[in-house]
DNA sequence: TTTT
DNA sequence: TTTT
């Protein structure tokens, strides 16, 4: 029955982050990321091809993309694929987006102009909507590493 | 500019592979994949979510994918997310699918009702687009493991 | 500073899992699984190149091995690596394992001989170590889906 | 048979990549490259804990490593894991490295001091031991997207 | 040491 | 529409 959903992606904002918050208390931040793959085409010319997601973070998430992320900024996600269905002009239609389960922050500190983060967090600090009790790496001692 | 576009996928067919052979001499099969889980709601309660991923395979394999999966096969399913516009009634619509790069198959050969594959691969046979000469796995050769 | 240590891998179980009880209450299994490729070699052989790897897996999921998994057994596991130094016979020496962060069984039920599982879960069912409550996939809800 | 072996990585460079041109004519670079998790610990204090990982690329994304990365550099790596064992002082001893598969250079070219890469690549440039032509995103036209 |  |  159980199977895997796993999405990654490295990629950049094409726009700052939009953020609601929801009546019951959630919040929730909608990322548009662009990934490029350059390749070169039967031609012999260098080409690009980008993709666009739309990813969903919760929470924990929506709370520190709301404050660190901007356009431009380069992420890496790890999430899941999630397809719903809605009604427009009477007929259903579908929207996939990806529902964010951790967040590494890719961009450097010192690469701003002027001082975009008051309270930025060291660059590359991951985010996970679970956090983790990482432990020590020995299997020896008695302390599990999750 | 580069980015990273990954999807991990492990679940079951809905339905038979679609192949379809085009003009140009490529063949497309496109899978109804379903990934679930399991988990326990706020009363309680298991419940299991599912998941539907369109997935299309090329040439090599889709041709694999028309030879040996059927409906209710597993698969792990490795790709990158595509999403494609097309107009309808006059309406631009959006349809995000998977493009596949790498397939395993998870079935065991001894579980089918008959002989359902007269020249079944091993089980869990890989198969990629680009097939990888894979070397030795010692560094210290001169032999280049991809 | 924050990164990202990743594993994914699909075999089978080598031997049945080792299971340690530590003093502290937690509980550790280790398992053996053997991935393997198939590659032709430049002889135009069919080849067979196989990795083991050592896996660890804590409580909850060293439960479900101890309990559902044996040699033989096809598993997807997730996890990261984790490196420890130790020492033998006055040498520094190093061992690489893979700590489980999720694990989905892959056998069929059906295919055992005999009735070996007395109350086995759903073919492929999902154990985390840190188990999620996933609500449902609409975004204009205010539920968070992890 | 066939099975997966994956490694995702996001880290940084603890030193220059080393380059070796073996006799066969293939050159590999091994890089070490850590990768940090942040938690807190029983206690509530904020813990890093740093894994370090060795990483072989060969022919040409050894020949990108050598030319654009250095020490510090950060990496999104995929690979496999290959343990090799040795003799040393008569004892047989194991190594598990990573066989790099792609690589995306996460640096911001401007964060140079000078200018380190003559003819550098675009920031996040993508990199593949088997370069792919990826064709257009169409499911209806007869291009194979890989 | 697995699997086909 | 799958799987257990």
């Amino acid at each position: 029955m159980a199977g895997v959903n796993k999405v990654i992606l490295v990629g950049n904002l094409g726009a700052d982050p939009e953020v609601r918050n929801l009546e019951g208390g959630n919040k929730v931040a909608t990322l548009s990321i662009a990934t490029s793959e350059n390749y070169t085409d039967r031609d012999g010319n260098r080409q690009t091809q980008t993709e666009w997601h739309r990813v969903n973070l919760w929470n924990g998430l929506a709370g520190v993309a709301e404050q660190y992320l901007k356009k431009g900024s380069k992420v890496y996600i790890e999430g899941r694929l999630t397809t719903r269905s809605y009604e427009k002009d009477g007929v259903t239609r579908y929207s996939t987006d990806i529902t964010a389960r951790d967040m590494v922050m890719l961009d450097s500190r010192q690469d701003g102009q002027g001082a975009p983060y008051e309270a930025a967090p060291p660059q590359g600090a991951t985010v996970s909507e679970t956090p983790q009790a990482v432990g020590a790496s020995e299997v020896s001692n008695d302390d599990p590493p999750f």
